[in-house]
DNA sequence: ATTTAGTTTCTACGCAACGTAGAAAATAGA
DNA sequence: TCTATTTTCTACGTTGCGTAGAAACTAAAT
């Protein structure tokens, strides 16, 4: 499925958190503004990237299915293929599948699952 | 927590796989014996590695904590540090951990799961 | 004690992924 | 048609991994 770089990352949870398709300069200065909080604004040293870097990632993470573009409108519109939740599900089950002894896998995580989410399991799991 | 190249993986898998701790000489035999089968024995096209590639991989994976060696005795012993199936739930944490609403992913994730496991699950979180 | 055969460490090369961005090409609006 | 904006192309530096030779080290045999 292929795993991200820090920087895909960060495109991605923008993605992910905003329910718009943004474009890339959008994007660019949602990134800024993220690493000056980050920084604590007085730092913010100058750690705009350039446009064509976003667009750079944006086409990699298009590429590996994670992102979709209107070609239509003229400053492209980039949006998450699937969910955040969806898609880490689907990670979560690329590591499962990747064991030959699934149960096993399930019991160790089931057992170091915290006391709220086993119940939430439970709910979801009785339901339907 | 570092995802594994495609020779680290088959080593680790070979250390999953057997109980007792095993040299890199054992390993890379064990290696050759599975590239061949692979290959359906014809071909074989002397896929064998040099046994200080197989020591490299050992040592990349103990720096990365998968792997722990017995120094003591000569030829070093390598095994795995946890099981597999403590590793892939590792991974599934892991996974679940990076997404902030973990709920909506264990919806999706139980929502995309076998009858089976589905059962398989529901049986753990019920005992204990 | 010295040589030697086997073992481990050090160093390194090629390749692919990623962060990064300038140069060039394409396009929409003035 | 010219120009400002946007997109694509190309590329460079870094890091991880597959791969292994060279060098250092250690235990056994002589």
């Amino acid at each position: 499925m292929a795993s991200l770089g820090e920087l895909e990352r960060a495109v991605m949870d923008l993605l992910w958190a905003g329910q718009e398709a943004a474009t890339a300069n959008k994007l660019r200065d949602l990134l800024a503004q993220d690493s000056a909080a980050a920084d604590g604004i007085a730092g913010h040293q100058g750690k705009d990237l350039a446009v064509t870097t976003v667009l750079t990632v944006l086409s990699r993470l298009e590429k590996k299915g994670l992102v979709e573009r209107e070609r239509g409108t003229r400053p492209h519109r980039y949006q998450a293929v699937s969910s955040r939740a969806d898609h880490t599900a689907d990670l979560m089950h690329e590591a499962l599948g990747s064991a030959p002894d699934r149960e096993a896998v399930l019991a160790r995580f089931i057992g170091s699952v915290s006391e709220s989410e086993a119940a939430t399991l439970r709910k979801l799991l009785s339901k339907n």
